[in-house]
DNA sequence: TATTAGATAATAACTATTGTCATTCATGAA
DNA sequence: TTCATGAATGACAATAGTTATTATCTAATA
């Protein structure tokens, strides 16, 4: 066992997590990577450190932290693919818990604006706003676990 | 055959697909379908004309109707899980082409607000901008096909 | 020391998706 | 209408991503 810094040792126990060494190692890779890394960039990483680690104790670490609230989700729905037929321009409603989606008409919100130039020449097609929250049904299901 | 609406053959022909009778139940099961569908719910709505039909001519299919434009994809990133360490609040700018995100301070943006309430007690925890669009990166790698 | 809860590694299992290929079909030309 | 030809289909193999199972290990406690 080496570095260990505190840091980390308090952060898993605010979150009731034992703080073991691949739990750190793979929550430094996934600081350490640039953007939006996927399990396998994380596993990739963190066998730097640890040769022997597991995929599955990467996957398994990953979801911990998701479900403590440490990382979070790029997008609610990347299990399985959607269509949308709806060709009006639109947003979404996305249930976390449940994870359904229900249409917003476009005019339902105010045209989102930017404060600053975009970077880069990057070229807007179109702004597609996901609205996080619990649906009403999942609501009435009483509270459930953080 | 049967129905096979000089609409659909109208549309496919515009979009340079053959009209064929598997591809139009396909369609017909995607407009007929509530909200998101996936290509499982598709298949199964498609068996009901077509018992015999393939879960491989339904994936075939819906990509190329999501490649002509017939319909889009939900999200864009519903390939791989992506973890997000970035926990001050932001957006992102996504690329339609090559798929990149790259990350947008909220403070870039003028807080989304709606005009309407929401339907039906849903409960907003946040709310995530997606501004899809075509990195400098690929604009520069020329023009592909549509 | 014995007990126990939680974590890991190996691997099996599962789900979503795509590729291969022989057969069949849609389309436009004759 | 017939025909040639490329596209589409269906069966199934293959792959990627992810989760489940389980035996083992470890650290903390009784």
């Amino acid at each position: 066992m080496k570095a260990a810094p505190a840091e980390f040792r308090a952060l898993c126990h605010r979150h009731r997590l034992a703080a073991t060494h691949q739990r750190q190692v793979i929550y430094e890779a996934v600081m350490s990577l640039p953007g939006h890394p996927s399990p396998e960039d994380i596993y990739e990483k963190a066998r730097k450190s640890i040769p022997s680690i597991s995929l599955a104790t990467v996957y398994k670490n990953i979801r911990a932290f998701l479900d403590k609230g440490l990382l979070q989700e790029v997008s609610l729905h990347h299990g399985s693919l959607r269509v949308d037929a709806n060709h009006d321009p639109h947003h979404h409603l996305v249930c976390t818990r449940c994870r359904s989606i229900m249409d917003l008409d476009e005019a339902e919100m105010v045209p989102p604006r930017f404060r600053q130039k975009l970077p880069r020449g990057f070229k807007v097609l179109r702004i597609s706003v996901d609205v996080l929250g619990i649906c009403a049904e999942c609501a009435s299901k009483k509270a459930r676990r953080a």
